[in-house]
DNA sequence: ACCTGAACACCGTTCAAGT
DNA sequence: ACCTGAACACCGTTCAAGT
C-alpha cells in the first residue's frame, strides 16, 4: 500500500523491505522475485535497497535466516507437554516441520538455496543447526528413556532430517500425490522412519 | 568448440543445444544458465533455439527428462546380480541414487524444479515414476522373500524415496558435513531407513 | 526449413546528484 | 544518513528478413 504522504526518508525501509519480500514469498511466483518489483511494492526507487543490503543475495540470505528462526519456533511450539508419549511428540514435531515447509514453500526452498548460503554461509548454518537441535533434543531424550535404539543420536538426527527434508520437498513439488504414494503418504513415510528409530520389542 | 566452417544451417542444432546445456550443468553456476550464453557456446545466434524449443523452460524440461532417464539407467546398473543379498542390493542402489545426485548436482536440482514441471508436467512425472519403479521393484521382491516387513510397498517406497531425496539434497547443499551428522552420514542415515524397512527378527 | 539481427520490455548494480 | 534517476551491461522473447 503506497502511502502518498510518505516523506523522502522512509524511516524503517530495511524492515519494510523484508516484510514486503516475505509477503511476496507467499505468492506462487517462487522465491526468485525481482528486486525492482520488491521496490515497486514497497513504494521506493529500485536502488534504495542497496543502502540496507549489499545485494539481492544478501537480502535473500536475511529472509532465509528469519525462516530458520521461525521454523525453530514452530518446532518448539509443536512439542506437546512432557506427559505426552514420545512417539506422539516426535510425530507432532515432524508434522509441524512438513507443514511449515508446505505452507511456506517459497521460503523453505529459499532457506536451502545456494544463493542464501553464498551470502551468509556461516550464520545461516548456525541458524539451521539451532532449528535442528530441537529435533536432536527429542531424539536424545528418547534414547535416555529407552524409547529409541541406542544408536548414535547424530545418525538418527541425520536420518530424521533427511526424511523430513525429502518429504517436505516432494510434497511442495507435487510428487507426493495419492497416485504415487497412496493416501496420507507423509504420515506413512514418517512411520517407516519411526520403525527405524524405535527400539525393537 | 565453434567450427569456423559451419554452414548456415547447423544440421542438428537441437541435439547440440541439449549437449552444450548438459555440459554447462556440470559447472558451478547452477542450472539457471542463460539461453544467450548457451547460444554463444553453441556458436549460434541467441534466437536460434526458438526453432527447436518453445522457450527456456521447454529446453530445461527436456534436460530434466533426460536426467530421470539417466538416473533410471544408473539405478538399474547398480542392481547387482541376483545372488547378492537384498540388503546389499538396496544399499548399492541407494548409494547410486545419491551419487548420481551429487555428481550431477545442477541437473538433479533442475529435475525437481518447478520450471521443469511447469513445462512438461505429465511427461516428466512418468519419467520420474519409471526411475522410481526400479526402487519399488526391489522393495516388492524384498517383501515377497520375507526380507522386509509386510507393510504397503507403496509406503515403503515413499519413505525410501523421501529419504534418498533428502540425503541427496542435503549433501549437495553442503549440510551433511561431518560436524553436523558425523562421519559417513549418508551411509548411517540409510541404515536407519533400513531398520525401518526390514522385518524385525 | 532453419537461422539472424534489430527491437522490446525487462533485470541487477553502480554512481553522481539530490534532500 | 538516506533516497533518486540516469546509465551500463545484461536478460528472454518476438518478428521481419535473410539463406
Amino acid at each position: 500500500m503506497a502511502n502518498a504522504k510518505r516523506p523522502y526518508h522512509h524511516g524503517n525501509l530495511r524492515q519494510a523491505l523484508l516484510e514486503t519480500a516475505h509477503e511476496m514469498l507467499q505468492g506462487t511466483d517462487g522465491w526468485q522475485f525481482t528486486l525492482r518489483e520488491l521496490a515497486r511494492r514497497a513504494g521506493v526507487s529500485h536502488t534504495a535497497s542497496y543502502k540496507h543490503f549489499p545485494d539481492k543475495a544478501g537480502l535473500l540470505a536475511e529472509l532465509a535466516m528469519l525462516g530458520f528462526d521461525t521454523l525453530r519456533t514452530e518446532l518448539l511450539a509443536a512439542r506437546p507437554g512432557r506427559e505426552t508419549g514420545q512417539r506422539e511428540t516426535f510425530l507432532a514435531m515432524s508434522e509441524a516441520y512438513v507443514r511449515f515447509g508446505v505452507e511456506n514453500a517459497n521460503l523453505y526452498r529459499l532457506m536451502f538455496s545456494a544463493d542464501a548460503r553464498r551470502a551468509a554461509s556461516a550464520q545461516l548454518k548456525s541458524q539451521a543447526d539451532a532449528a535442528l537441535q530441537v529435533l536432536v533434543d527429542v531424539l536424545e531424550e528418547g534414547q535416555r528413556r529407552g524409547w529409541l535404539r541406542a544408536k548414535s543420536a547424530q545418525a538418527q538426527a541425520a536420518a530424521s532430517w533427511a526424511q523430513l527434508h525429502g518429504i517436505t520437498l516432494l510434497n511442495i513439488d507435487g510428487w507426493f500425490d495419492e497416485r504415487t504414494v497412496g493416501a496420507d503418504g507423509t504420515r506413512r513415510a514418517l512411520e517407516v522412519l519411526l520403525e527405524g528409530l524405535e527400539r525393537r520389542g
